[in-house]
DNA sequence: TCGATATACTTTGATTATCAAAGTAAAGTT
DNA sequence: AACTTTACTTTGATAATCAAAGTATATCGA
């Protein structure tokens, strides 16, 4: 009797210790992840305007459907973001010489140090949760996650 | 918008797996809870509003300025926020007796309704992953995600 | 090859969330 | 009683968003 009375709360503490983690966990990344962008240099970008940026990223030119579709937002809005964007200097916009109906765009130097200035806040959250965590805690750690993101992968069409 | 994020730089299998883990993590609880709030009974309410509900809670009446303190936005948005929500039947405004500049709002009958059916997704999610966690896996997430936290809390002021 | 259809994007009109600043009413202070 | 502070609402402006209409280019079928 005593022995399940125990096993509930901690099985309890650990269901409210998990709630309240989520819950916080979630509204401080995105908090931190707005100041993390608040600097001098790159006072006039939003962290919306940020994860364009990121979609977008280094490497090649990519069109505006594929953008869209990464982000999970129509083309019409998509648009207005990247107007935005090279109305400030941070992407560059070209028609496609193949298809002229196309319009591929990507990252001035500007753009390209926003990208990896935002880098770092990711970079730094990563190196915290390593630092504190020991040997095989990683590896039980990154096994929970995945069984958790199974739990979402599996709910998707929900 | 969806937030995504890639890393490029490599440090090892765990930075990559974490990186990977934690962004996919955000984003699917994100679109999840915004898919468990699509019902029949509550097709009118946004996850902004289910958010509000949340913060009033079921207990005792809240004043204006406390709510906004927890939702971080200003007295002013949540003034249109709570016109939104009492137009819809979620939520009551009332004026304090004591002191008449004061505006308590609660929920009423449907917005308790609202406030419960949203307490349920929390509890499938959180049931949902402690399954699949073992022993000493929760115990281990638990302790990540309280050093994650922190990290956050930490560097709050940043 | 021409006309119809499809594709890639932009524009438009509407809605929602948000803030700062101005406005209103009540309470507190001197 | 006059001034200040507090609690909230209103206003004006901006940003993100979508659906639907519009424009230009490409492709396909006869």
């Amino acid at each position: 009797m005593i022995i399940k009375v125990k096993l509930v709360s901690v099985l309890n503490e650990a269901y409210d210790a998990l709630n309240d983690l989520l819950v916080k966990l979630f509204n401080n990344i995105l908090t931190y992840e707005e100041k993390a962008l608040i600097t001098d240099d790159f006072k006039d970008i939003s962290l919306n305007d940020m994860h364009v940026i990121e979609v977008i990223g280094l490497s090649q030119k990519k069109n505006m459907s594929s953008i869209a579709k990464s982000l999970e937002v129509t083309v019409g809005t998509l648009t207005i973001a990247i107007n935005n964007l090279v109305k400030k200097g941070y992407v560059k916009r070209m028609r496609s010489v193949k298809d002229r109906r196309v319009v591929l765009v990507s990252l001035t130097e500007k753009g390209m140090h926003a990208y990896k200035h935002h880098e770092v806040f990711h970079d730094e959250m990563i190196k915290a949760i390593m630092k504190r965590l020991e040997g095989e805690q990683l590896d039980v750690l990154v096994k929970a996650l995945k069984s958790v993101q199974e739990f979402f992968g599996s709910n998707k069409q929900v």
